[in-house]
DNA sequence: CAGTTGATTGGACCGCTGGTCCACTCCCCT
DNA sequence: AGGGGAGTGGACCAGCGGTCCAATCAACTG
């Protein structure tokens, strides 16, 4: 930084070494600090003290480093997703998994849908599917019940990412949904959103989507005609 | 069409005066025809023949244009979907009009997962909870078994969306398809991901999304301990 | 029928973006 | 000791969304 400040000559080398995982290692945290809109080459090389240019030479492209960055979150969290004897809790293990990173990481929700064939995507589809075997599942019946997990979790993820990025603290929330009821039951007659209206107030995202994950596995067990274990 | 003589007080400055409904209009058509991505403002106001400037007498922001637009497509298709008597039947129906809609115009997938509360996710809601509420679900039970379908069919929506547009039409699809079949066979020994792989070909993802319709419908009546009338 | 007015228009302009390019620097290997 | 080449970073570019305002001209007023 000190011998920056010379007009002629070029700026001298760094000690520190770039590097690809440093690189995607800076990006989130640009990512968890400024959200997706924030990630920009600039911020990133300014995170790392270093010129624009460089990067070019780790990093084809700012998608693949986002791509590189959930990829990396996802990563982690398959990693430390134990493997459980019962099926049915391994899968909701996995799902909650996946909703608490996305929690933690809005810019996953909405990096994961932008490409079905990504890494990380392949990832959850893998664990997901060994689960859905266990549970006896099989041929296109697994495909199915695979396909429709995957997209129920990602789905409901990036709602809940957007949902969560735009109303940050929980006060804000609580007024929020309240404002949200009332538009709802002025824009729409109709009794039943009235109520439902009324319980968005005591509405607990994570709670729903386990109910979704849930609802989920009673079809797919239902649906195979197999016995469904208690 | 020519002359629009309203009796609106209001003066139309050309011939063909500008409006909010021709200016989302125009960006309905440069999104299906250039994509998310080529939507600018500018795309826009040369396909209107006009200045930049004027369109935001109209519209606020190019994010809302971009809502205005899919919540456009959304409308129709909303407005269209007949109601039916059996109100499984009327959610498939009702899932499908989005799917098909979101392949016609796959920028919709990606857009309506960015607001969970913008007026075309609320009418999907709406129509969903109504049918939802005829197969005798109701309450918090209602509410979870409603954000679990929306979830499901956005998202399905979106990865589908994602898919469809990395790869138009149906020749490169194949090929594309055998060759993650390849990749995936080689990333992953599990014989799991082998057998998937070998499906991937015969691939129906209309198929398969209304398969995951089925196997939620089949959860939601199946958890209630309802009756489930083949 | 002429004058005034204010909503509407459209292009200049701004700050910012992602990405390319290449002179330069210094580490490593001969 | 001395290249050679991988690594670096800043200048530069086209294009973006959004703001601003002088010019316009239909519609209301007198």
């Amino acid at each position: 930084m000190s011998f920056m400040t010379t007009p002629a000559p070029r700026t001298p080398r760094r000690s520190d070494a770039l590097s690809r995982e440093r690189i995607v290692e800076a990006a989130i945290e640009v990512l968890d600090t400024a959200g997706e809109s924030g990630l920009t080459v600039r911020a990133v090389t300014a995170h790392l003290s270093t010129g624009r240019g460089a990067i070019y030479h780790h990093v084809t492209n700012k998608d693949e480093l986002l791509a590189a960055a959930a990829d990396g979150v996802i990563s982690q969290v398959m990693a430390t997703a134990v493997g459980d004897e019962d099926p049915r809790r391994a899968v909701r293990a996995l799902a909650l998994g996946i909703f608490d990173a996305i929690d933690d990481h809005p810019w996953v929700g909405t990096q994961l849908p932008r490409d079905p064939l990504q890494p990380a995507v392949l990832q959850i589809w893998r664990n997901l599917g060994v689960q859905l075997h266990h549970l006896g599942v099989a041929g296109t019946a697994l495909s199915d019940a695979g396909s429709a997990l995957v997209n129920y979790i990602l789905g409901a993820a990036a709602q809940h990412a957007a949902g969560a990025r735009r109303v940050p603290d929980d006060a804000a929330r609580k007024d929020h949904l309240g404002r949200i009821a009332a538009q709802w039951a002025q824009l729409d007659a109709h009794p039943l959103m009235r109520e439902s209206a009324a319980l968005l107030h005591e509405h607990d995202d994570r709670a729903q989507f386990l109910a979704g994950v849930d609802i989920f596995l009673a079809g797919v067990l239902h649906r195979k005609g197999g016995t469904a274990p208690l």
